[in-house]
DNA sequence: AGAAATAATTGATTTAGATCAATCGGTTTT
DNA sequence: AAAACCGATTGATCTAAATCAATTATTTCT
């Protein structure tokens, strides 16, 4: 269960066996079931979490009942409401398990102990933030200046992976399109390669 | 100069004098005049730069020739194009002054070696990172979900400073509009108010 | 295995916002 | 002060993608 999420931190920083012990102290390893929920929209969101293994996916929904997905996060990834985990603000996003899942949690008074503690972390999170960062504004880019073609071509490109284990209607609304649109999409990249 | 810059940065974590004294001397001032760039489109970004006084936009340009705008800057602001000043890619935006503007930069060897001597700067930018990657959420869910109508009113809202400082038609490229679209959403703005 | 629910496809229609085009007002520039 | 330039406004037209609706395919459940 650990063996991922160590892996994944020693890709940004070089932990001791005493610091991976103390830092694993701090998370709480919990399982969810297919659709079992982590978070509900309007209520806080109080972890932050590692998925070892499975997949979830972090969504609102607006009011004419629209699902917008915001993040799938695959074993490997964090996922929270980053704004209610660090705020006092309720989640704009629920977030529930797409296949059973191994998570890590950690709540937000032991995230910020773990930070004065294992200072390391601070630079673990910032180099995790920021990486985030260049491929949300990525995602801003594609939203605002790509059409629906190379939005799709965009993450089949990038995302291979992730479009052969997401449904595809749910990859429409990820992209900010209608589920009909991604399948003509579809339909004629297909015929573009015979 | 560096009023502003440690105002800034003491907002999120404590600095006595010596550590300001060597934070300092790792970055070196710069001014730009209104229309001068700091970086161009296709050439590495090699500086995290820091806005004490004027304002910069981040911008890119299309096969079609239209511009988007990916950043506003003003004072107490970061700017930069993350994704080429952190790895050795070339950079996607051009950024400029849109004012006389007086700057703070760092180069990335620099900001490396910040980082080891003074270790709360990771923190620091770990905050930092982590609040623009809130808003950075909002402005996608934003740019996915919201129609014209809701994209300025949210502005209006949000970053009614910004609105007064800022031509119109750069206001809309940054939400991802039509200068003709924005312009007729502000008249049927103001006639509602009446 | 059969029923029920969910997802994908396809066609017809609608619409929000882009594009094209012209005019007007205000700044810079010389 | 005239010329050139840039930004905002307004109208007419076009179009990409949404929506609506029906059909088919695929999982999931019992």
């Amino acid at each position: 269960m650990y063996d991922i999420f160590f892996e994944h931190l020693e890709k940004k920083v070089q932990l001791n066996e005493s610091e991976k012990e103390l830092i694993k102290s701090f998370f709480t390893p919990k399982k969810l079931k297919k659709r079992q929920f982590l978070v509900v929209e309007g209520h806080p969101c109080i972890y932050l979490t590692f998925v070892s293994k499975g997949l979830l996916k972090a969504y609102n929904v607006d009011e004419k009942g629209n699902e917008h997905i915001n993040q799938f996060a695959p074993e490997g990834w964090w996922t929270s409401d980053m704004n209610s985990f660090f705020s006092d603000e309720v989640s704009f996003y629920s977030i529930d398990a797409m296949e059973d899942s191994d998570i890590l949690v950690i709540s937000n008074k032991e995230f910020e102990e773990l930070m004065l503690k294992v200072p390391i972390m601070d630079r673990y999170f910032r180099l995790l933030f920021q990486n985030s960062l260049i491929t949300k504004e990525r995602r801003l880019i594609s939203s605002n200046t790509h059409n629906a073609e190379e939005k799709y071509q965009h993450i089949l490109k990038n995302n291979p992976d992730l479009i052969k284990r997401v449904p595809q209607n749910l990859l429409a609304s990820y992209l900010g399109l209608s589920a009909e649109t991604l399948s003509r999409l579809k339909k004629n990249a297909t015929l573009g390669e015979k």
